[in-house]
DNA sequence: ATGATTTAATTCACATGTTAAGTAATCAAC
DNA sequence: GTTGATTACTTAACATGTGAATTAAATCAT
């Protein structure tokens, strides 16, 4: 089986196997407490006790509302986050319970050990340029949105 | 609102921002065209007569393959590919049919500008340091697989 | 205060992501 | 050449991605 031409150095390609590796390290031990990767981040936006509006919420993770909706449904039937009543009764605002923060202490503790591994592997310094570049990307195709 | 406190600096929500930000360049006209982002690799996967079997190109497209089941039903119906015959008839290959053909160079052609204005807001050198490091990265994780 | 508008979430419909199980064709070893 | 393992793909089941329509509550203009 031949190897693709040059189809790795697209952009979206490289950044979608880029991704794809870096959470194949933390989908086993997010999946052994029962999490999908998507309800993971959503834990961890929440944890130390912080309260999130459902709009907040889907920014910060990068999640779109109807997806949330389902996500938080899932979370609420196993007990690992409820509502804050609002004043604004369009707003939901979301919590973990005692439950869902001890669960967060419990995972966060494996994935900072994957963090630091990447970070081994990969060189700390290119991480921090890595990121900053990926965020500068970002602001530059978000400023420039509409070009035509 | 306040702003989350370093949640943006995590690798994993970089990657998915970047990722989101780039892809948000091409949805609209490739959606226009009536094909998902994900149809859409596959078509360039395949352009310019590349007959492809599934596996290969799951992992060209970055796809899994019960997805790419599903893509290719969608496409064969609109009949945009179609199966090439083989001597394992274990095997699926794949080629775009001449409307497919078509369809990628209709759409390849905005791609293409696309791709131009991005490296132009970004930097062309940058840009290549970027995809560089997203391999390179993926390089480490991969090859460092299960460290426990 | 009443009604039009805007805002915040949800619901709907369809496409894909993800894992596990299933199926059919090939290969390896006798 | 028949069994057993392997390979290539598909199905199944459930979760999320995505855009459009919907609902309910707050706000605005009068």
């Amino acid at each position: 089986m031949a190897e693709a031409p040059r189809y790795d150095d697209s952009l979206p390609i490289a950044l979608l196997r880029a991704r794809d590796a870096v959470t194949a390290q933390f989908r086993d031990h997010v999946s052994a407490a029962g999490l999908t990767l998507q309800q993971w981040r959503v834990i961890r936006a929440l944890a130390g006790g912080t309260e999130l509006d459902t709009t907040t919420l889907a920014s910060r993770c990068v999640i779109l509302a109807p997806s949330l909706t389902r996500i938080l449904r899932h979370l609420a039937e196993r007990h690992l986050v409820i509502n804050v009543p609002t004043r604004d009764r369009r707003q939901r605002v979301i919590r973990l319970t005692a439950e869902g923060e001890a669960l967060f202490t419990r995972v966060w503790e494996i994935s900072q050990r994957k963090y630091a591994a990447i970070d081994a592997a990969f060189g700390r310094e290119e991480m921090r340029q890595l990121v900053a570049s990926l965020n500068r990307l970002r602001t530059c195709l978000e400023t420039d949105g509409s070009p035509g």
